[in-house]
DNA sequence: CTTCTTACA
DNA sequence: TGTAAGAA
């Protein structure tokens, strides 16, 4: 299939396909007119790159893993356990950050608690 | 009509 | 990522 049915196929634009063809994660063939033709896994493989992306990995990470996928869903395939240590420092990555946003919104929980209501500042600006 | 590349906002 | 331009 060219490039505007898989688009339309996984529900991305056609720009966002040969994006991620010049980071590495789509090889599609060339017709001779010098279409990009894609094979029906690369539907899936689009899915999970999505997946993917969306767990917070870098372009390049997903395509060191993209070869370790099975067709099925975005599980590591058993015949290639050499990326754990990769996924490893990315769940630790994850974890920081986590960290550091519930800080953030722990300061952020300590301003609301400390909010003086309207009505209080109404009463002490016009003492009687 | 669809896709391609390259370049720019 | 979007869009524009010119060619296939």
């Amino acid at each position: 299939m060219r490039i505007g049915e898989l688009a339309r196929r996984v529900g991305v634009a056609p720009r966002l396909l040969r994006y991620y063809e010049e980071q590495g994660l789509l090889r599609p063939h060339r017709s001779p007119s010098g279409y990009r033709e894609y094979a029906e896994g690369d539907v899936d493989v689009v899915h999970h790159v999505r997946t993917l992306l969306a767990a917070g990995l870098s372009t390049a990470t997903i395509a060191e893993l993209l070869p370790c996928m099975g067709a099925d869903g975005p599980r590591l395939i058993a015949s290639c356990p050499e990326l754990l240590d990769d996924l490893q420092r990315e769940r630790d990555r994850l974890t920081a950050m986590i960290d550091e946003l519930s800080g953030a919104r722990d300061g952020l929980d300590a301003v609301i608690a400390t909010a003086v209501p309207d009505e209080v500042l109404a009463t002490s600006a016009a003492p009687s």
